[in-house]
DNA sequence: TGTACATCAGTGAACGCGCGTTCACTGATGTAC
DNA sequence: TGTACATCAGTGAACGCGCGTTCACTGATGTAC
């Protein structure tokens, strides 16, 4: 049952892309091996012909999530204009849709504290993310100096991770869709975030 | 070896103690029971003495840990004046010892995407001390209408949980320091986060 | 207050189950000539 | 271009291990009289 190469590439692509959505989804501790191969249309015995371990798909799993994520999100930016820039990227970042499928949404929300705690590859991966994210959002800040657009940068992802997480923590709906308008609101708001 | 009633609920709480150690270090899935119970002296077998199942002491363990936080924060804040309240917490909340030393640290952000995925009495459990978190500082802010200082304080509340977060995750020394310095001045500069 | 019995906190072994990882096997693909 | 052989993607079973949970047992504590 030898497979093509091209068809051996298009099937990691596959587990990869299987595995940020189930990751996203779960958890990276409580999603097996053999949930991401199901996920992806095969058994589990053959994800050692692609991956050497875990930790490695771990890590794969995250950059494709995030890059995903950075992709919208520019997208979303560069159609706008650009004085708005953080506001489109909130609005997008701080919907429902983001908070409620979480498969489909950002691997620092839905893995931060796996992360932290995770390999040097996943949590490289997951920095690597998060400055992407950080660039785009310093580059539509109206700040002057760059690295006053870059501060106020960082702590608006950073800001917005936090909003995003505790909003699906939030026992409540009602307080959970405060917190994201909230955090819109703040981020929104011209000029609002510090300085 | 049966302990007197004193003891007995003394054992208990020094479980349920280690436990919101154990869990903020090492993550809920990746703390077995056994790990609690050596870390409390004892042997894993008698957990059920105590606990029905290990979501019940989740959902304590993390209890505990809000308490504890939300104590700190409201005696730090009671001692300083009250303008400067939020800007105390921020400096209390990140600071490199809370980032450091996850088994003292926040909740919230030390298992904040396990707590989304997590059981509903843990959900709740971390709800209530995110809100009584945010009540402290709602009280410390200088708005005159009640659910301006609410919303100010959900903001607030929800972007520390995201920059200690991402602290945590950073791979690099140097952004991690930049990550809470940057989030500690948006808190700081006066009447900042929004409106 | 003392005695006899019931209770139960903690121990250590065991049970099932699921997980990451390994492996023998199959048969289509790739390569060498 | 065709043929013979080597490679290897994917399958399904198996291996060890750790985990949550259960249980028989012990002996100190609590209770009833």
């Amino acid at each position: 049952m030898r497979k093509s190469r091209r068809d051996t590439a298009a099937t990691r692509v596959r587990i990869v892309e299987a595995a940020s959505v189930e990751f996203r989804r779960n958890g990276i501790d409580r999603t097996a091996l053999n949930d991401l191969m199901s996920a992806a249309g095969l058994t589990h015995g053959g994800f050692y012909r692609h991956f050497c371990s875990k930790d490695q798909i771990v890590a794969e799993a995250c950059a494709v999530a995030a890059n995903s994520l950075i992709e919208s999100i520019a997208q979303a930016v560069a159609d706008g204009s650009k004085v708005d820039g953080l506001a489109i990227a909130a609005n997008l970042y701080l919907s429902t849709d983001q908070r409620d499928n979480p498969g489909g949404s950002c691997p620092l929300a839905m893995l931060g504290s796996e992360l932290a705690r995770g390999g040097e590859a996943a949590r490289s991966a997951a920095t690597d993310g998060y400055l992407k994210l950080v660039e785009i959002l310093a580059a539509q800040t109206p700040e002057s100096r760059p690295e006053d657009a870059r501060r106020k940068a960082l702590v608006a992802v950073s800001a917005m991770v936090g909003a995003l997480t505790m909003s699906r923590v939030a026992n409540d709906a009602q307080l959970s869709e405060e917190i994201l308008m909230g955090m819109k609101q703040a981020l929104t708001a011209a000029g609002l975030l510090l300085q």
